[in-house]
DNA sequence: GCTGACTGCCC
DNA sequence: ATTCTGC
DNA sequence: GCAGAATGGGCAGTCAGC
């Protein structure tokens, strides 16, 4: 291998990341470069983490002529990471990589829980080092707890960019681009380079220096602080070094957790009941022997572990801190969690339903208008409510926990003006126009987590809060109270505000409720259970939503972009046009979910004839297929030619009976987004 | 200072 | 958000 | 029935590059 010009200059230059931002190589020359692989190779190691040494960043000599010194400590990316160490072995991330191969190929449910509560109990068992957090966030695809505000602002682009770079001066974004679409999954891409192992910087010397899941937090962490002019390309770089570092298994893992998806089959749910398996059937085998002689004490204690998990997470919504916390203070520790003013807790979830299942399933069900905005939890502390300490000013939270209060000031106005007594309210913001009458949910997403300009924008987009639920009032907790106890709690504390409920117990009264919630411009109705307590984070059946019947377009397929995962194989998604005349199509949005598996593998193959031109996933198709799709409501568009989007479209079949020259036209379009409006 | 690409997060 | 799929 | 996976439109904010 002989590499020169140019191309040693950014081996160079990526040594030298490689190593860290704050070191200075000493000594490099080019012959040496230009053989990286034979005899005087460099030698990387003492350069990163290295909890046996603790030598850091000092030179080592190592195997090739390279020294090394510090430059600008305070500045390395990777100090987080060194700062880490700790005197206890810590869990390798290839260990993580390995278990979590397992995991995905295992299909067993029980199965998969078990090894997850094995990987928890090796990455923080008692006595052990502590990875715990860090793993059980992992798992999940997460480096911050869901409440956290941070992020990490890496998406696929710059992924994609560092894998680039770490997989060698001949491989380019566009042939990362390139496997990807072939490969349909970022992390199988990441593997198949071979980066660290065999190739990278890092496999020459005496033994590799191995990451650990403790230096792969760090480091992302860092990396998220990180902002402001130049901060991309830094990110970049640090994600380069921690791939050049990776073994096959290791990057794809590291790939797909700075994505966010680690596609191991283990969710939420499987995490909940591993956290319980794994710290709490001790707990749990004691209670049985020591009290209950009942029918199958060792199920109930189980059940009651994952009930304790459950809650714990409800209220804080960080799946680390709740598995340590089973792990060192058990039931005991979880249970003292509560709901606290000022922390939000998870929001309670709908599924569909009609009014019919409605009335069958609860008797009496209370009817409310659904909103066609952004859901809020609201939480304050009035500070002449306040007990001797201070009180809390209005917060406010949207469903995913982060704090939106700044682009909100009317809801705290609102809150501030009404409520007396310590809230945690739960409720719907909606756009209004100047006759209080609801305006598009695009209009809402234009104030929602704006930060710039808030009150110039305040009089343009006008707000409105509906609360409609009251979780905690005056001190008293109300999840576990029905609604209609938390409903009255909510119009004593919010006199005049609440949003208003209506029962019914019969499928009519409430189709004339739905009815009118549409007259007045809102998404359908609400009915719930009036009996039922709040359960965070729960989709449950205690809860319908009830939206109009979706209306259908048949629109022209022109194009289409290939799949990833499952769909790898396939296309993943179809553009979509309708009729502009002279055989011209304008675009109007695309598909990608309503199809089976089937009928996904039939349109492909059916398609594949008709393809124009292929750019890495993104295919042009010859106006050929009509497609009927269903959709919610067209939508302005600033992305689609025609100037209109469908929202939330899915396919409902293929029109085999029409030519592309019957399918809907633009005109059509437009005048049915113009109905939508009125 | 402007624009476009990207990211995160609403639905 | 919606929808399909495997358990 | 549930959890997980694979996907939709659009907005504000941020950063890079011109």
């Amino acid at each position: 291998m002989v590499v020169e010009g140019a191309v040693a200059e950014r081996l160079l230059d990526d040594f030298r990341l490689l190593l860290g931002a704050g070191v200075e190589l000493v000594g490099v020359d080019r012959e040496r470069l230009a053989d990286p692989v034979g005899e005087g190779g460099l030698g990387a190691h003492g350069t990163v983490d290295d909890p046996g040494r603790q030598k850091g960043l000092r030179p080592t000599g190592g195997v090739g002529a390279v020294g090394t010194r510090p430059v600008r400590p305070e500045t390395d990316p990777y100090r987080g990471a060194f700062a880490e160490r700790s005197r206890t072995p810590r869990m390798e991330f290839a260990a993580f990589a390995e278990r979590a191969e397992r995991l995905a190929a295992e299909p067993a449910d029980i199965e998969t829980t078990r090894l997850v509560a094995d990987l928890l109990a090796a990455a923080g068992g008692r006595g052990k080092s502590d990875d715990l957090a860090t793993v059980t966030r992992f798992l999940l695809g997460r480096v911050f707890p869901a409440h956290d505000t941070r992020t990490l602002d890496v998406g696929p682009a710059l992924c994609r960019e560092a894998i680039a770079r770490a997989a060698g001066p001949n491989v380019g974004a566009a042939d990362v681009e390139e496997r990807l679409a072939e490969a349909g999954e970022i992390g199988a891409v990441a593997a198949g380079f071979d980066f660290g192992g065999q190739r990278g910087l890092a496999a020459f010397g005496e033994g590799r220096d191995r990451l650990t899941v403790a230096a792969v937090d760090a480091a992302l962490r860092e990396l998220a602080a990180d902002a402001g002019d130049g901060s991309e390309s830094r990110k970049r770089d640090a994600l380069f070094g921690l791939f050049n570092r990776c073994e096959p298994a290791e990057a794809k893992l590291l790939a797909r957790l700075v994505l966010g998806e680690m596609r191991l089959g283990v969710g939420e749910g499987t995490v909940r009941d591993a956290i319980a398996e794994a710290f709490l059937a001790e707990a749990s085998a004691d209670d049985g022997k020591e009290g209950n002689d009942g029918d199958d004490p060792t199920l109930r204690a189980r059940d009651e572990a994952a009930a304790a998990v459950e809650r714990a997470l409800q209220v804080t919504n960080d799946y680390g801190r709740v598995a340590v916390l089973a792990r060192d203070e058990g039931l005991a520790g979880l249970r003292a969690e509560g709901l606290a003013v000022g922390r939000p807790v998870q929001a309670m979830l709908a599924q569909a339903g009609t009014a019919t299942d409605a009335v069958e399933a609860f008797g009496e069900v209370a009817v409310e208008t659904k909103f066609d905005g952004a859901r809020v939890q609201v939480h304050y502390v009035p500070e002449s409510a306040a007990e001797g300490g201070e009180g809390l000013g209005p917060r406010v939270y949207s469903r995913n926990m982060d704090d939106v209060t700044d682009a909100l000031p009317e809801v705290v106005e609102y809150v501030e003006a009404r409520v007396s007594v310590p809230v945690i309210l739960d409720g719907e913001v909606v756009a209004v126009d100047d006759d209080g009458d609801p305006l598009p949910f695009q209009e809402v997403l234009r104030r929602f987590r704006r930060k710039h300009d808030v009150d110039r924008m305040r009089e343009e987009v006008g707000l409105r809060l509906h609360a409609f639920d009251c979780l905690h009032a005056d001190g008293e907790d109300l999840l576990d109270e029905p609604l209609r106890a938390r409903h009255d709690l909510l119009v004593d504390v919010l006199p005049d505000a609440a949003a208003s409920v209506e029962f019914a117990d019969d499928p009519e009264a409430i189709e004339v409720a739905e009815a009118a919630a549409l007259d007045a411009g809102h998404e359908g109705v609400m009915l719930k259970n009036p009996d039922a307590a709040y359960t965070p984070g729960d989709r449950g059946r205690d809860w319908l939503k009830r939206k109009p019947d979706v209306e259908t377009l048949d629109a022209v397929v022109v194009g289409a972009e290939w799949g990833e995962g499952r769909r790898a194989e396939l296309f993943g998604t179809f553009l979509l046009g309708v009729g502009a005349g002279d055989d011209e199509f304008a675009t109007i949005g695309k598909v990608a979910t309503g199809l089976t598996d089937e009928a996904l593998a039939d349109l492909t193959e059916r398609l594949k004839p008709h393809v124009v031109s292929e750019d890495g996933t993104e295919i042009e198709i010859r106006p050929e297929a009509v497609l009927e799709v269903g959709y919610e409501e067209i939508q302005t568009s600033p992305t689609y030619s025609s100037g209109y989007a469908l929202r939330f479209p899915r396919f409902v079949g293929v029109r085999d009976d029409k030519s592309v020259g019957d399918a809907d036209s633009l005109e059509r379009v437009a005048r049915l987004a113009g109905d939508g409006a009125e």
